[in-house]
DNA sequence: CGCAACCGCGTACAACGTACCCAGTGGAGG
DNA sequence: CCTCCACTGGGTACGTTGTACGCGGTTGCG
């Protein structure tokens, strides 16, 4: 109960102020964690294999990290950190919102695994409040706070279906370690088999036609994207036409 | 690589013809794991402690589900099927969005630890190809399929950050063996500590402002709705006034 | 100069998913 | 009818995980 408070780890220190000097540090312990994440699958970064890459023993770590749970906090926020909301907003909303999507886009692109770290919890580490600010004042000017949120939830929907849609085809094999052949055999076999049987007409056509083969990926992503901005234009009052 | 068609749990047969009558199956199998899932998290759905409250050993689980991945698979699957879309499309697709929209966020108040379990990989089980049927055929007669989806990720990411929000402030403390108290006192003191320190006016804005005290949760949730519909309609080449 | 507070970390344990093996069983072929 | 064997449920055991605990060494403050 003394360090009640502490259960939070944003709230928590990184080090005691007295002692002798700590060999490693959080943000190392983070990085190390991503990296094997990157490489492996999420769930390859063991506390085991975090501490073997940086050099050090395996309880060493939790001198720095109360737990696995915190640590994967800390390392979906050092994600965050990643999306760029510099010189957010700049007054052009529909560019800042751009930014944003193809930010938040290319950072999931190169750490896949993020798809699978969702807590039912919100977090609001240091990079995730960072993000919240700069994104909640583009439009801020345009819509009351609710609306606000609501059309960033509908923007995030967009870019997290389509990259998620795009991890999984483009191949996420790392996870559980699959290999591209054995994903293959495994979904392709599959969706083949729906698809012949004639009793899913949507799915056929969103596995058949949904994919533009003329269109790179980016094109097809900034397409899509360009009309949901055109329905939060269309929810903006100062930009409507009509009303 | 004889029954390498049998890697996903979708083409896997329940049981094999020959033998014996078997003493469980797939559907007890998983309920029993909904049923401790709703009651102490999805973390304490183990094999043991299903086959305990179904009254097996451990291992019988395994005649029946390749391995606990695919079960969750399965739970999550059996979840998409109380997502209520008979009738649909039913003509009015305002009304069609509306009712799965209700569903949907009843579905996940009812089983609040589905916000834990998103995989990477998609799993296209029975329910969850039903559901892409009805509604995809929602809008299928108004937009391209690729707009169609667009629209219909927009549509889940409003439901899901709500329901997220929703979740998690009214409290969803059984994971991870949180009890109310101490979770008030980990992000309570957090969130106070945030908005306090005055450098997160828009995370202010959110906590204080974006809850309407005077609205009960359903009806936010059905405005925030009727705005994301109406940024549907305007999408909606049929329904725009002007072009 | 002491000494308490910190360090890194080796050992140990409980809980997990699940491979392997067993004795029992009941429907198909004679 | 009997025989057989593919199947059953499940006990035991193994490797891996997160992490509690306690050790001997180090360091900076009084």
């Amino acid at each position: 109960m003394a360090d009640a408070e502490y259960v939070n780890i944003w709230m928590r220190p990184e080090r005691p102020a007295r002692g002798p000097k700590p060999a490693y540090s959080r943000a190392q312990i983070t990085e190390a964690a991503i990296r094997i994440a990157d490489a492996e699958g999420v769930e390859a970064a063991t506390m085991r294999r975090i501490a073997a890459e940086i050099g050090a023993g395996a309880m060493s770590l939790y001198r720095y990290v109360p737990s696995r749970d915190n640590l994967v906090e800390l390392m979906a926020d050092r994600l965050m950190g990643e999306i760029d909301v510099t010189g957010m907003p700049s007054g052009d909303w529909r560019a800042d919102l751009t930014r944003y999507a193809d930010e938040w886009r290319a950072m999931w692109l190169r750490h896949p695994w993020i798809a699978g770290v969702q807590r039912s919890l919100p977090s609001f580490g240091p990079n995730q409040l960072l993000l919240i600010e700069r994104l909640m004042g583009v439009l801020d000017a345009f819509v009351p706070i609710d609306e606000n949120l609501g059309l960033m939830a509908m923007l995030n929907g967009y870019v997290e279906g389509s990259v998620r849609e795009e991890i999984s085809s483009a191949g996420e094999f790392r996870r559980s370690g699959l290999s591209e052949s054995e994903w293959m055999a495994r979904s392709g076999a599959y969706i083949d088999q729906l698809v012949k049987s004639g009793d899913y007409p949507m799915f056929t056509k969103i596995v058949t036609e949904a994919r533009q083969p003329h269109l790179s990926r980016d094109e097809q992503f900034r397409h899509g994207l360009g009309r949901v901005l055109d329905c939060i234009a269309a929810a903006l009052p100062a930009h409507r036409e009509g009303l």
